[in-house]
DNA sequence: CTTTCATATGTAATATATTTCATATGAATA
DNA sequence: TATTCATATGAAATATATTACATATGAAAG
């Protein structure tokens, strides 16, 4: 049978939210969101980062709308809002638990 | 309830295996390999990049232990060492389809 | 209406990833 | 055993991502 190759758009797509998963503040980011809405603030402190660092990281969710953000009086709220992104953070914490349980046994 | 954080080995290794499917030349690659094992010209062609370039990007599959490769005259053939790799890959193209299908209606 | 607080954003500095080019390696063949 | 073929690898060039710093914005409080 013939090759199968993920066509450009798909691959494109798929590069896109890879890309946004890759990095662990946003990744740690989507897990927090998924709990409850957080504030700027609460994800500095939480995550231990400057304000700016972590502003420009939830600028690249937005932009690849992944989350949103709610005005409430001085704070912005950030919310998570593509929960099918869930799937993919799921799957992917399960496929790491069983590479560092492979790890303890073999080599 | 208090928030739920992912530890940090488990967002390591999360880490590494979201960078290793970031780049559409690996992903194509897993998914190809998925399919039937491949020589680097093999994948060289099919891929249509530069021999040396696909080396470099097996090289890191290998490095995460995602692919393995056995040597078959003179050519070096790799296969998917992880197939469980493949559900991330899965639920990943499954997402992507779902937001380039959203993308038709809404925006 | 000016000051403060929370957040966003532009830009430069830095770090990381990818590609390219040149060359090395190692098995097979002449 | 010299040559060729397939692949790997080192290092430089280039591209991309992340962080840090300075400052802008906009709502609320005084």
């Amino acid at each position: 049978m013939a090759l199968k190759m993920i066509d450009s758009k798909l691959l494109d797509e798929s590069e896109k939210i890879m890309k946004m998963l890759s990095n662990p503040v946003r990744f740690q980011m989507l897990n927090l969101l998924e709990q409850k809405k957080m504030s700027v603030s609460e994800l500095t402190n939480v995550l231990d980062l400057e304000q700016s660092a972590v502003s420009h990281q939830l600028a690249l969710l937005r932009e690849y709308q992944l989350v949103s953000a709610t005005r409430e009086g001085k704070s912005n709220y950030y919310q998570l809002d593509d929960p099918h992104i869930l799937d993919v953070i799921n799957e992917t914490l399960e496929h790491a638990d069983h590479v560092l349980r492979g790890k303890k046994h073999g080599e």
